[in-house]
DNA sequence: CACAATGGTAAGCCGCAGCTTACGGTAAGT
DNA sequence: ACTTACCGTAAGCTGCGGCTTACCATTGTG
């Protein structure tokens, strides 16, 4: 059920900017808000709903807060993607042996 | 760049259930609408999105309309998915041989 | 010890996504 | 032909997601 969480925080384009801009190499939230339109807080905010769907982790060094991406993080959701045809089969052929039966 | 309208189009959970439902089997608006908790014009404002993310597709069959996902709807999400990480990496030799320079 | 830098959080605004009801239009049944 | 079934679309409401500004806490720096 986590990649729900995955979907809903990878639709907003904003969020994905970071996510991606993270995969580059672990940044501060200054810098990454650097390179958005839009403000530090939002990012902040951002970088919230990452870390929540388990995308994105921190290391806080003293001042600042490194943020990183987490390399399972997509893996549930490469999974669903995976599943969804096999499991679309399966049914199927469940769907295949539910008509013949009420025939 | 399509792989933006899929993560729009399932994130919803509504319009996921949607989804889902149709892998099983196309199905009809007003079959689909009886296993969702939501009216039938709410299923109908949900498949154009899908529709539009090239994720199902519709068959008119006179008074009704089949619904049925599209094989190759989700390949782009896929390939989003696969080149993350290659992507991740090449960017990050890149960023190597920047801070080598600006050394 | 000031004071600047970094960033999380609260409060508030605003547009839009998702829902409903109502309606119209086309195909099927009688 | 009349009526019923199926479904798309318009109109309108409402809650929420994303944004900003303002504020505060913590940590480096002179």
């Amino acid at each position: 059920m986590a990649y729900a969480e995955v979907f809903a925080a990878l639709a907003d384009p904003t969020r994905r900017h970071i996510f991606e801009a993270l995969r580059e190499t672990p940044k501060t939230v200054g810098e990454l808000a650097k390179g958005q339109p839009v403000s530090r807080p939002a990012v902040s905010q951002h970088l919230k709903v990452l870390e929540s769907a388990r995308l994105v982790s921190v290391e806080p060094q003293g001042n600042r807060r490194l943020y990183l991406v987490k390399r399972d993080g997509l893996d549930d959701l490469r999974r669903y993607l995976e599943s969804f045809w096999s499991d679309a089969l399966s049914a199927y052929g469940a769907e295949i042996v539910r008509r013949m039966k009420n025939k």
